[in-house]
DNA sequence: CGCGAACTTGATATTTGTCAACTAAGGTGG
DNA sequence: CCACCTTAGTTGACAAATATCAAGTTCGCG
């Protein structure tokens, strides 16, 4: 929970009362295998789950099957939050590597909710700081070619795990296959693999046995035309170098 | 704002005095131009926005000067409700056709939210209903080919313009021009125009004046491959034929 | 009636997809 | 620890979708 605390720091002031109550959230864990589906579409659960460790994906499969990956679930990140008030799930969840979750019955969010504002308050506020986060990769994925696309991508996880605490030396792990890049950014796995080798022949990433470095983060950030104002993160922060 | 009411009474029970006292809410209305800025990115208004009467839209601007469009607002919905958590716009709205927005100050939607949790929660529902269309055109940004793609916004346009009384035997207000299609699904206008030759050869819609009627709502729907299970309207609703 | 914006059309260039063959990597049972 | 086997990654040739450019044409409006 460390992770989600980290978060919502970002746009939210809690108390040690709030953060104690955050971390008395987490009761059950569930640990989940890779590419294993967590919730499936149309599924009424009762419980939300919370990203605790590893990556995971919301996704939809279209008719004649193909499937559109439309977010990466990392630690600290609510699976199903949305489903408090929407009732049912309109895509599935699934896991990248093994995960491990935290189960959150929805009685006890409600609970929070009425009696403690400000954590409801940094709840709906991370739940907004997501819809920035698909609003940025809706303009990429029409607007940007995929080479800057891809690398736009590799920002925005840099990033986002460097809030949580997940980058080391400008690395961090990188567990996706070619083919969910694909299933994300709206490209072949097979265009995926050469846009990979062009970021590798300008030396911008070393990629290599599921870790990602970063090797010239401000050519990266220029090359994927990266502003990281729809993070919604102050200023003061020491991230973007 | 009795779109905004028969919206939220898709996924919310609202009582007499809630209706109210959203009718209340409406005081100062604004009237703006087509093809105007409202709202733009980085700022910070003090009310949010809701269209009263006209199509506009939420867009960002890259760098290289191309636009993406990443939602219509269509009456009843809300432009910047986000912002009384998020502090400052991460992209900006603007206008299609001509338009009437009620102006609410956040602080009469804080006070709402404080002493009336149905109200709360509903407006919270919408923020997430905005959310279930944006993956769906995430979705369909990333998987569909323009054809399908541009049926299957006509598809959502026409069932959200019922919701909210906007039909009239199957032919509703189309302001938009082709290169703002194009801007929307990320192809160029060239294409919007080639595409739109097809959904008329297939006799499928008919597109005059602004004005699009759907021909065949059956073979449409079948050809753009809507299922409109993510737009979370309740079953009984006879809608979608 | 004329002017500018939006739409239409054709020719051509680019990007990306598909197919197919091959190579490399990781995991498992012997 | 190795051989095998499956899955992921790589490469090339070719096809399809879409972009770009340029030249009309139509439409709406003053």
């Amino acid at each position: 929970v460390y992770s989600l605390i980290r978060k919502l720091e970002i746009g939210n002031t809690l108390l040690e009362t709030d953060r104690a109550r955050l971390e008395g959230l987490v009761g059950a864990t569930v640990r989940i295998l890779p590419r294993q589906n967590v919730v499936d579409e149309d599924d009424i659960p009762g419980s939300a789950h919370l990203v605790l460790d590893g990556f995971a994906c919301r996704y939809k499969v279209l008719r004649d099957g193909r499937r559109a990956i439309l977010a990466f679930l990392l630690p600290g990140d609510f699976c199903d939050l949305h489903l408090a008030l929407l009732g049912r799930m309109d895509h599935a969840i699934g896991t990248i590597s093994a995960c491990t979750f935290a189960r959150i019955p929805f009685a006890s969010i409600e609970e929070l909710t009425f009696n403690h504002p400000r954590i409801a308050r940094a709840l709906w506020w991370s739940t907004l700081w997501d819809e920035a986060i698909m609003r940025e990769w809706l303009a990429s994925m029409g607007q940007r070619a995929a080479g800057p696309q891809l690398a736009h991508l590799i920002c925005e996880l840099f990033i986002r795990l460097q809030i949580t605490g997940n980058v080391i030396d400008n690395s961090f792990a990188f567990p996706f296959t070619q083919e969910e890049l694909g299933d994300t950014l709206g490209i072949s796995s097979v265009h995926v693999n050469r846009v990979l080798q062009q970021l590798r022949e300008k030396a911008l990433i070393i990629l290599h046995a599921r870790r990602l470095t970063i090797l010239d983060s401000q050519r990266l950030l220029k090359f994927a035309g990266f502003k990281s104002s729809y993070l919604h993160i102050p200023a003061q922060r020491p991230i973007e170098a």
